[in-house]
DNA sequence: CTGACAATTCTTGTATACAGTTGTAAATCG
DNA sequence: CGATTTACAACTGTATACAAGAATTGTCAG
């Protein structure tokens, strides 16, 4: 069962990793030969890493220019989160049409496991047994497919929260996750869907609706976002800001 | 509207076409310089072309063996339905809640593009339009991400159909199309949906149910069909057949 | 004639070299 | 002093070279 991974492969493992625990904050320079030096290995390997990472959505790697990781849009954001209400809708239905006991049992462990990691304040543990609690679901829906895709939206899930969330963002869920634990045990599909709908727009609740916060990332959505603010107020002197050249802050890439 | 793409992107799109119009049949040999001289690029960028095409399901490239065109198995065919459904019903969805006029013109105009292509009896096309029909409805759907999904199975199924499905796959497709855009064009979200879903179970009928066809493809398939047969019509002597080691048919790989 | 082993030939894996772009800071001009 | 241009450094795009691993063919013993 353990199969062995290529170096490319053990070091998309490693980038995505990092990424989705917010190692590498949004807008991270990835220049190839740096990653290359990392990860001791050629620049045409690490073209294939960040090729693949770029179809997860976790990279932006346009033309001509260094590779970041993503800083999605809000507008991606929010398809982002459609596209994921669908699937995990579906992934609900999947799991309790082919389900077994073990899965309960397995789920409840990861949940258990979740609540500790909350107690103990490990805030990146934390984020990522959130994060697998779907991915295992997924997993459990027996569709190879459906599993990618959700793995897909659940890893950028985190890249979105990153750049407008909350610092505390998994705070309630685990008693969200407790809930839909019990519905799917239940084999009320129509239950767990609510419960699964309405888990999914708490999370994007927190991730999109209160904006700003994070220190002053996305200074663009911000920043019309006080000028729409402006403009409905009365002041007419608003117009186009001067759209800012380059990332505000942080002349970051890892440290060096 | 026009975007310049690179040459690996109008390579991509090259062998995309032609895989999915089934002018490479499934199992069909790619070997890196090969397709580098047919392209006029190096193997650096033929190897891109194919990461991607794998990545989208279109390629098999195994670690250190030759890529091929993909041959997906009968689970794999019932999985990509499986999520095509879900997807498709989350595109009516979509496409509805943010119909606009021109759509209906649009998606009718196709339709009779269709009919059209039929009479004609040319089956590229035929074929090929009966795809665009559901990957223009993504489109609508105004969601990229849903899309590019949309976009994966739809040529994955044309794949499949390749395989298992009869060769006058798109006959009666038509009527259906035109159902299915007169319940869109009404606003009559369930009966989009379950004259959807009909169309595809239709299809999946079609390219999964009536097995052998295609011409000795899949002979593995076939052969172990048969001998269930056998098996439960009396003679005992069928047995483990000897696996055979390699394609048996067509030394093909383009002409030469 | 069958099956195994070896030699040869194809193909892929990976690194590296070099050319072409982009970003940026210094230099120049109004 | 601010705007532009120029020159340099940092990176990426692509091809090619070489090593290593499959596939194939030929040969020979049983």
């Amino acid at each position: 069962m353990s199969k062995k991974s290529s170096r490319v492969d053990l070091a998309c493992q490693a980038l995505r990793q990092a990424i989705i625990e917010q190692a590498l904050p949004p807008g991270t320079k990835l220049p190839e030969d740096e990653l290359g030096m990392r990860f001791g290995m050629s620049r045409t390997l690490v073209r294939e890493v960040l090729a693949q990472l770029q179809s997860e959505g976790l990279v932006d790697a346009p033309p001509r220019r260094t590779a970041t990781t993503a800083r999605p849009t809000l507008d991606q954001a929010k398809e982002i989160f459609e596209t994921r209400r669908m699937l995990e809708r579906e992934v609900v239905r999947l799991v309790i049409a082919r389900w077994q006991p073990r899965f309960g049992a397995e789920l409840e462990g990861h949940v258990r496991a979740e609540e500790a990691a909350r107690q103990a304040g490990e805030a990146r543990v934390s984020i990522r047994l959130a994060g697998e609690f779907h991915t295992r679901l997924g997993e459990m829906a027996g569709n190879t497919l459906i599993r990618r895709y959700l793995g897909e939206v659940v890893s950028r899930c985190s890249l979105i929260l990153a750049l407008y969330g909350r610092p505390h963002s998994a705070d309630c869920a685990v008693n969200e996750h407790r809930e839909i634990v019990a519905a799917l045990r239940a084999g009320n599909a129509d239950a767990a869907i609510r419960i699964m709908d309405h888990h999914l727009g708490s999370v994007e609740q927190r991730a999109l609706l209160d904006g700003d916060s994070a220190a002053g990332f996305d200074l663009g959505a911000v920043l019309s976002r006080y000028s729409e603010a402006l403009a409905a107020s009365g002041s007419t002197k608003v117009a186009r800001l001067p759209k800012p050249k380059a990332l505000p802050k942080s002349k970051a890439r890892g440290k060096r």
